[in-house]
DNA sequence: ACAAAAGTGTTGCGGATACACCCATGC
DNA sequence: GCATGGGTGTATCCGCAACACTTTTGT
């Protein structure tokens, strides 16, 4: 046990600083387009690059608090979604890390969030950039953000086959139409036909119809649906496939 | 701008330790069932409490590498799965954090692992209790962490379903039954017809029959398969399904 | 009247379920 | 020979993709 046991003495512990990186989007279904929410740094490391909103946490606060708070900094939103992503915590991924010297260490748990695009409304400070940005089109971010946001995408993608995070992003009232324009804009042109995509939602019983109809330029008007959360509920936890 | 953006000054930052914790399964394929190991803990707090093997992170240590250290002080193990679980940081989740005074903080990021059990060996130090315990008979475990294996088992469960993590769990080479077992002990009895599970697996194309026999006892001896990782890559980043 | 969008119906194929049945071995 | 577990075959059912078709509106 002696020889085994202590070969060395082992380093000392790292002290961190912990960020929490918000992946936020949202759809823009006017427009068929995925877009994500980007802040413009103002201070070094990457001043003046885009990024995705972030802080670091505050003694008393929760990661899930800290989450939060940047995004009620951000945007005023009624429904949105939420939840933990993934931490990074590769060394070096923060330059602030000076890799020589054992210094303090930034971890970035990051976060992913689905707010309505309709009824989120940005908050711009006069000082420093906000924007929604196209997915396709986002730019060289600070820090490592371009693979979270990568990784938040990928999440995007997978919820959307398998929960309702869908209606959390919609309207009360919806047409079978936005649902369906949701799922386009963001899994892709071909993931399913349309009508097949609404006999099968419609037999799993938990979109009512509202009974109201609603005209949007030329053609037949829509009915309104809303999403049942009870008749949902035997649903939870189960495999659902919307694909 | 002057009374809104500046309300009261902002609470500091938060000073973090990291620790990284371990929700390390096996499957006992001969009396089909599901362990998770556990070491007792030698100091304060909760001293003589069984919990998941963790450690704090050191200077110069990704989070990664943290958690195959403490893997490879408790086990020595040839294959092996780990991946990122998820990270608590609530307040108070850890008794050294003096809730008043707003002294350093503890964050867990929990990983998740899976090891075959017949190739794995505990390594005992004679000073410290590790053990394999069945996930059913877990008793009260020290800090949060019943929370944090109660999510990794239903991580482990779905992974099952569609991923083909069962086969680093498995030895080299398994009979059809060994892994008709390895489901059924994780995701319940009734979750396939043997004979169902077979001809859907086979018909894959990612099993390789090996040509040689093994007989377990009385009954007819079964063929020995091998998983075929070049056969499998086409079903990668693919829904599987093996349910 | 005609285009545009919403909504319905029909058909054929493939995969999953539920079995019944054959095969090789130990005792 | 018979129990035990391994392995194969088959009939049926259900879901779903593809696509044609009908309905209701605006212009």
């Amino acid at each position: 046990m002696a020889e085994k046991s202590r070969p060395i003495a082992p380093k000392p512990l790292a002290d961190f600083k912990v960020g929490v990186d918000n992946v936020i989007f949202s759809v823009d279904t006017e427009q068929n387009r995925l877009l994500v929410l980007l802040v413009m740094r103002q201070h070094e490391p990457y001043r003046d690059r885009w990024c995705l909103p972030g802080t670091l946490v505050r003694q008393g606060e929760s990661l899930e608090e800290s989450a939060y708070r940047i995004l009620s900094e951000k945007i005023r939103a009624k429904n949105l979604y939420l939840e933990q992503l993934f931490t990074f915590g590769d060394i070096g991924r923060d330059p602030r890390e000076d890799p020589d010297s054992y210094a303090v260490r930034y971890l970035s748990v990051s976060y992913f969030a689905l707010v309505p695009f309709s009824q989120a409304e940005l908050i711009a400070d006069g000082v420093s950039g906000i924007a929604w940005y196209p997915v396709k089109q986002v730019p060289e971010l600070a820090f490592d953000h371009n693979r979270i946001l990568e990784y938040g995408h990928r999440r995007l993608r997978n919820k959307l086959e398998y929960s309702p995070v869908a209606f959390d992003v919609l309207p009360e009232a919806f047409t079978l139409s936005d649902l369906y324009q949701l799922y386009t804009t963001v899994l892709g042109e071909n993931f399913s036909d349309y009508s097949n995509f609404r006999t099968r939602l419609l037999k799993l019983g938990f979109l009512s119809d509202t009974g109201i109809k609603t005209s949007r330029g030329a053609g037949r008007p829509a009915s309104l649906y809303r999403f049942d959360a009870e008749a949902f509920a035997p649903f939870k936890n189960k495999p659902m496939v919307f694909i």
